[in-house]
RNA sequence: GGCGAGGUAGCUCAGUUGGUAGAGCACACGGCUGAAAACCGUGGUGUCGCCGGUUCGAUCCCGGCCCUCGCCA
């Protein structure tokens, strides 16, 4: 549907996706057979990060832009599409030896020792998080050590502020329609393939981040039966997840995601064409 | 047909010496600022196979029936 919007404006599709940005794992992560931006441009060993892809996504748009083609980003959870659309200033980097060492206080003090800790040091960024969440414990009291904190300043991850003039579609799918979809695509990731693919990536090393891409583990791991379920199941999680974002991320507009491909582009660009010609009117 | 084991949440199962039940996963909802297809939190969604009996009260005890699995005919 992207491919089909970029095609009538003269534009590329730009991925705003974690997994897809990794190469090595086409099937699994369900990759588009034309050259994408952002797609395929990681080695399975890298740990990649929202940080990063921000920059890449940063220069890949406004390089389009240059030239006179309309970038569509498509993704993908919101985290990155906000991420590619706006500027959310992340804190600094991770070092990883604060990470390890604060990593080893966590697990010292336990969750409430350390959520104690980080009371102390970060009040604001303290009240944001539970305990339980070692993740991010761990990471404010990092940040505590770099004169940032976690919550710095704004929101701008919900913000409606973005870095040029974007519209935002998100695809409506009656979820009896979902579920169906979701299915026979696990079934076509198996004929096509996934579970050598699996396998054949995790003979090499493969990062933290990457490791976690939807599936890997049971595709590579379970019987047929099972994988196949598996990987339905963690599918329908993340298609609720989407639907989260789609929900909350702000000037969204929903369309009927339940039509071919082709013709949800062609309202997309009929709204698109619209929205640009208003301005002028209005100045002329 | 006989003997044995079992029938409790969407699934796998625990439990109640009789006071209408709870874990994991699934599912729903919420959070999220350099791991986001990740991670954290909250929520039990139920004719306890069916019919009767005993009892103030039965998912639990008793009887009958149905179903599943195993062994034997």
């Amino acid at each position: 549907m992207a491919e089909s919007v970029a095609d009538r404006l003269g534009g590329d599709v730009v991925s705003a996706d974690s997994m897809q940005a990794y190469r090595g794992l086409p099937v699994l992560t369900a990759q588009p057979t034309r050259p994408t931006r952002l797609v395929g441009i990681w080695p399975l060993s890298h740990e990649g990060s929202v940080a990063e892809y921000a920059e890449l996504a940063h220069a890949a748009i406004d390089e389009l832009l240059a030239v006179g083609r309309t970038p569509v980003v498509a993704g993908g959870t919101g985290l990155y599409l906000r991420a590619a659309l706006a500027d959310l200033r992340m804190p600094p980097a991770p070092s990883p030896e604060l990470r390890a060492h604060w990593e080893q206080v966590y697990d010292r003090l336990g969750p409430d020792g350390a959520h104690d800790v980080l009371t102390q040091r970060d009040p604001e960024a303290a009240v944001r998080l539970h305990a339980n969440d070692r993740r991010r414990v761990v990471r404010a009291l990092e940040l505590t050590e770099l004169g940032s904190s976690l919550r710095p300043g704004a929101d701008r991850l919900w913000a409606e502020e973005m870095r040029h003039e974007t519209l935002l579609f998100g695809l409506d799918v009656p979820r009896d329609v979902l579920l169906e979809r979701i299915e026979r695509r696990a079934h076509e990731m198996f004929e096509a393939g996934v579970v050598a693919e699996a396998r054949a990536a995790l003979e090499a090393e493969v990062s933290a981040t990457a490791i976690h891409a939807l599936g890997l583990r049971q595709v590579a791991e379970l019987p047929r039966a099972e994988a196949l379920e598996a990987l339905a199941v963690r599918t329908r999680r993340y298609a609720s997840y989407q639907r989260k974002w789609m929900r909350r991320i702000p000037g969204i507009l929903r369309v009927d995601g339940n039509r071919p491909a082709a013709q949800i582009a062609d309202d997309i660009v009929e709204v698109a064409r619209a929205r640009q010609r208003l301005p002028a009117r209005r100045a002329g």
